[in-house]
DNA sequence: GTCTATATGTTGATAGAC
DNA sequence: GTCTATCAACATATAGAC
């Protein structure tokens, strides 16, 4: 694992970059290689087409998502609050991935929808085995499903600094653990 | 008010179902002219140019939410149930406007990224004000927000019919009462 | 108000030199 | 592995007939 990013990995991300920032509308070929610094031919090279770029970004993030995945299944607080506490955009490698996998999904590749769902489907199964409750599960995982379309997506609900919406992310972590507290009283 | 509608009608509409449907890159002049029935020149009769277009949803988009924000200020159960009970995606003309307008804001549309955020924000303040909580308030809306991206839009988290994280609203109302109820221990 | 025809620019992709 | 042409396809937009 060089350091030195390898010219395959620099147009990947360049490509994730503008997938972020300019939608899969101004991820063009020429945009990719003006921000990754190579050539059109060049890019070419390493993907024979724009399928194989976006098929490049998915798996990416396969790998991300299981080693993430990993960390919320071990984390000493519980997926919950792991997953609440992560769904914050940072701006991450996985950030990024998963913002840039939405995109494409939005443009209906398929690919992307599948594994954009699996992860989904995983992280619902950690919170809910932790929670024990469907319905407090569920609204755990919109919380976090909130956050991140909501500070992740540029342009979703497009937030200012201090939008009246946005805070720290505490203050979210204790309504989950109420939530969490809610449970055994859950069934009248 | 004609129930009949007209050919401008008709074209604002296609280009929504695109935008919704096939994203901002497959919602081309074309394919709305296709799906409207009407030719290029009409449609840029109506419309003298792809931004005007654009505005013509966002102007749409303007005058549903006002509409809506008053049937939320005055709902019998209160803005936060409302909220939640509308945020599920049904395809009334205004879950079409709001995702249509998403779609636009992701490729960096100004007019729709500053309608959606005062639109976010008109709810937010609502919300706030039944629940006195900021914290409290920003979970609901969350709540919503999470709803909205994981129902409304095609290829976020893409679901399935009986997905884990679907479910019905009820189960979701329940949880909003008694985040609002925990409000007044909020201070420990 | 709606149509056809056409001009002009982009985009994705290929071929072949270095 | 990377570059420079170059092309066909498609997108937006205009002009003018009906």
């Amino acid at each position: 694992m060089p350091a030195q990013t390898s010219t395959r990995d620099r147009v990947l991300s360049a490509y994730e970059e503008l997938l972020i920032n300019e939608g899969p509308r101004g991820a063009t070929l020429d945009a990719v290689t003006a921000l990754a610094g190579v050539s059109k031919g060049g890019l070419l090279y390493h993907f024979k087409n724009k399928e194989a770029l976006a098929a490049g970004v998915v798996e990416r993030l396969k790998e991300l998502a299981a080693a993430d995945l990993e960390q919320m299944r071990t984390d000493p607080e519980g997926p919950s609050r792991y997953l609440v506490r992560t769904s914050v955009y940072v701006g991450s490698p996985l950030d990024r991935a998963l913002i840039a996998a939405v995109r494409l999904a939005q443009c209906s590749d398929p690919a992307a929808s599948d594994l954009l769902q699996q992860i989904h489907r995983d992280w619902f199964d950690l919170v809910f085995h932790e929670v024990g409750d469907r319905a407090i599960a569920r609204a755990i995982m919109l919380l976090g499903d909130g956050l991140y379309y909501n500070e992740g997506l540029p342009g979703g609900w497009p937030q200012q600094e201090n939008s009246p919406t946005s805070g720290p992310v505490e203050e979210l972590l204790e309504i989950v653990d109420r939530l969490k507290a809610l449970t055994p009283a859950g069934r009248p």
